[in-house]
DNA sequence: TGAGTTTTGAT
DNA sequence: TCAAAACTC
């Protein structure tokens, strides 16, 4: 009797240390497939990223002798559909928090023959729980001890060959229109070109990653988003540095986080911050646009809308800006945010926004942001300024 | 460099 | 009881 899985991938596109594919291979025969599903959130940046790291996925698949099947529509349904068209016993699926995952895995399982393998995190989310009761950690420091004391997953095994039934046919994707220009490729080779020139000379990250011009950040956060890269394999990757690593372990934290309250992005996760917002468009179109008249915000939100990507400091800075300064509610950075960024995640996003506006996890929630403190501080040449200047 | 300032999570 | 992403001044 022959045996065959749908390996349904969703944001684990590649083929090293890819649990949901190790495990597809334990059945004879394996049908991997790409549901482009509306209801995943995303934006026109991040889905030219993601075509990239499909056409990248595809052609690691068939080296390996196999195929990407891509269809298009409701993930569940499209599931089902090739299931009936090969006679796949299994689904493979990796796991992840947030809304549409959530409710998705759930559809998956509530039709049966689903496994579902470790997802995005290094280390699961609900597998480290705070000794005093609780389903979720909500202050980082405990979560980071027992985090860097817990032994990772093992390797997840890259099979050597792929065998596949008759597959059936992909749908055409819709292509994508970026409003970024200056995009990074996306796809397993190109995020592990990137981990290779950066690591090397990471040692510093640390002392410099805040440094705006300096520029020194990973920039691995796209491909770890959509699974470009193992998140385990590079925070266990001996070049990167333990400051780096527990910039690994926040992402970890937030999955957790959300895993435990789905609704972290639009919801305040903890009241406490404030929760009366000015209600000022003109402000907001203004922050959207980068004419805030403070140089140091407008240099942010121009690199956004240039690279579809902000450095971390700029997005503590803009973030900080908008709710601290403006007063404005977080929830509209949050989508301009999620509406640009190519490194687009729930997780981090909500989190970190929430940890802006003190609603989230920060037990000192009324930190505020000087921005002229600020940029004399991370921007003090003004090079970072004069770069995403007004042309 | 250190105090401010605050509530609640973790042990 | 201790301590807490990112600060400010």
């Amino acid at each position: 009797m022959t045996r065959t899985a749908v390996l349904l991938f969703t944001r684990d596109l590649r083929v090293h240390d890819n649990p949901a594919l190790a495990a597809a291979c334990e059945a004879d025969r394996v049908v991997p497939l790409y549901v482009d599903d509306p209801g995943r959130a995303s934006n026109p940046n991040q889905r030219a990223f993601l075509l990239d790291a499909l056409d990248d996925l595809r052609e690691s698949l068939q080296g390996l002798g196999g195929d990407l099947v891509v269809r298009t529509g409701d993930t569940a349904e499209q599931v089902q559909a090739v299931r009936a068209a090969t006679g796949a016993e299994h689904v493979v699926c990796a796991s992840d928090a947030g809304r549409f995952a959530a409710g998705l895995l759930e559809r998956l399982e509530s039709a049966g023959g689903l496994r579902v393998t470790p997802g995005p995190a290094v280390v699961e989310p609900g597998r480290l729980l705070p000794s005093g009761g609780g389903d979720h950690y909500k202050v980082f420091t405990p979560y980071w001890r027992a985090w860097s004391q817990v032994r990772w997953r093992e390797t997840a095994p890259e099979p050597d060959r792929l065998r596949v039934p008759d597959l059936p046919a992909s749908d055409e994707l819709a292509p994508a229109e970026p409003t970024a220009t200056d995009l990074p490729a996306g796809g397993e080779r190109a995020g592990l070109a990137r981990l290779d020139e950066w690591a090397p000379d990471s040692g510093d990250y640390g002392d410099r990653h805040d440094d705006l011009a300096g520029d020194r950040t990973s920039r691995l956060s796209p491909y770890l988003a959509l699974g470009c890269l193992s998140a385990r394999e590079v925070a266990a990757d001996p070049r990167v540095s333990e400051d780096f690593v527990r910039q690994m372990c926040w992402r970890d934290f937030h999955l957790q986080v959300l895993a435990a309250f789905p609704a972290l992005a639009d919801t305040a996760y903890r009241n406490g911050g404030n929760d009366v917002w000015e209600a000022d468009l003109t402000a907001l179109e203004a922050w959207k646009t980068a004419s805030t008249g403070i140089d140091i915000v407008d240099a942010g939100m121009r690199q956004l809308h240039a690279e579809g990507w902000m450095h971390n400091r700029a997005r503590l800075i803009t973030a900080g800006y908008l709710v601290k300064t403006l007063g404005l509610d977080w929830r509209d950075g949050e989508a301009h945010f999620a509406a640009h960024l190519v490194d687009y995640d729930e997780a981090n996003n909500a989190g970190n926004w929430q940890w802006t506006a003190g609603t989230g996890n920060d037990t000192r929630p009324n930190r505020g942001f000087n921005h002229e403190r600020q940029a004399g501080r991370f921007d003090p040449e003004g090079a970072y300024r004069d770069r995403w200047s007004r042309t």
